[in-house]
DNA sequence: TGTACATCAGTGAACGCGCGTTCACTGATGTAC
DNA sequence: TGTACATCAGTGAACGCGCGTTCACTGATGTAC
């Protein structure tokens, strides 16, 4: 019996199942997501329709392979990069957003389209995503306090804000960027400073 | 020549057209617009499927038509609400907001969803509609000084907000909302004092 | 080392289906005079 | 008032098209011994 395919075999699959959902990145920044068909899809991975079969069952599964893989590194990555300046984690995590919307503007329209979008099963799995990314902006700001109920929701609040302004941001050029950068900075630090002067 | 169609016979019409949207509306809640079919939104609303084109042109040109009627006097109405109790403009919104979320779920549905929809167009109108709100808000919550640029981008943050737990609130059993609610306004009201306190 | 077998990603043909759109027509209603 | 004509919402038939899915097959690669 053969336990395990050979690591080469393996890469290259990996390869085509990544395609494919570049693929339907790429499309869904210009249809949505709910608007792709299978094979539109397949065609532009360069792959017969048929061949898609090999990698998920449908479109569902694809869709949630993108939310939980590459959406779930690149907000882990957000996390990341505001944790590792805590005194100016606002600031960070805001230019850690921003430069993800240039970067990868095709990810960033998928993620603040399907946070509210046709499907409940995307909106689930991207809601304990954007939970997890504020609790470490809530750790991030203050740690002190771990049980601070009013200050977990406002980090929470601060989490909306900066993925509407992402939003905002796919919607503009990049010339008039500087300015919303500068109010949500503004408003995340004020929705957090509020929070924790109103501790007990 | 004939100049006028009788009223009865425009009000028909008009009948036809809502029911349309409705259709729309309502099938949109489950597939997502970018979902609908001309064909089922026809069927849904009970007539044959060459009978759309006597109202509209596309699905878009309907998609439009949502967002400047049905979707505009909600809007309007929210606004409304909010200068009406102007001491308690915030608290008047919220409960204005979620109150439309208990009574028309497939409207709000469809507004949180296409304002960051895969249509640019849908997006476009709708970012007009909710500036316009947020400089309803500005001017309730602070009619005093209309010049304060940071305290009409506050109050566009605090419409952002309002959405997102709009968004939240459709996603959630009633019974969950009244801890959400508080928080809302704690939130708004936070960012709206902040800025009055951030004033030069 | 050689040989027989297993695995599995990719494929092309084929299917039935619902779609958007066109067309010419119907029939109720309104207008002209 | 009666009659001839115009308007127009609604319709069913028909079209070509792309869709999702199934199926049996190929061929490269890995495994057993």
């Amino acid at each position: 019996m053969v336990l395990r395919a050979s690591l080469e075999k393996k890469e290259e699959k990996e390869k085509v199942r990544a395609a494919l959902m570049r693929a339907a990145l790429h499309l869904a920044a210009a249809h949505g997501f709910a608007g792709l068909g299978l094979r539109e899809v397949a065609r532009e991975a360069g792959i017969a329709p048929t061949s898609f079969y090999r990698h998920f069952a449908d479109m569902e599964e694809l869709g949630t392979a993108l939310i939980r893989e590459v959406a779930g590194r690149e907000l882990r990555e957000l996390g990341d990069r505001a944790m590792a300046r805590r005194e100016t984690a606002v600031g960070a995590l805001v230019e850690a957003m921003l430069a993800g919307v240039a970067k990868d503007p095709e990810l960033m329209r998928f993620l603040v389209a399907e946070r509210t979008g046709a499907s409940a099963q995307f909106r689930a799995l991207l809601r304990t995503e954007l939970t997890t990314l504020a609790r470490t902006l809530h750790a991030a700001v203050d740690g002190r306090s771990p049980g601070a109920d009013r200050s977990l929701s406002a980090a929470e609040s601060a989490v909306s804000l900066l993925f509407d302004a992402a939003a905002d941001a796919l919607d503009q050029p990049k010339a008039g960027r500087a300015a919303a950068q500068e109010s949500l900075i503004w408003a995340m630090t004020a929705l957090l400073m509020a929070a924790q002067g109103a501790k007990p």
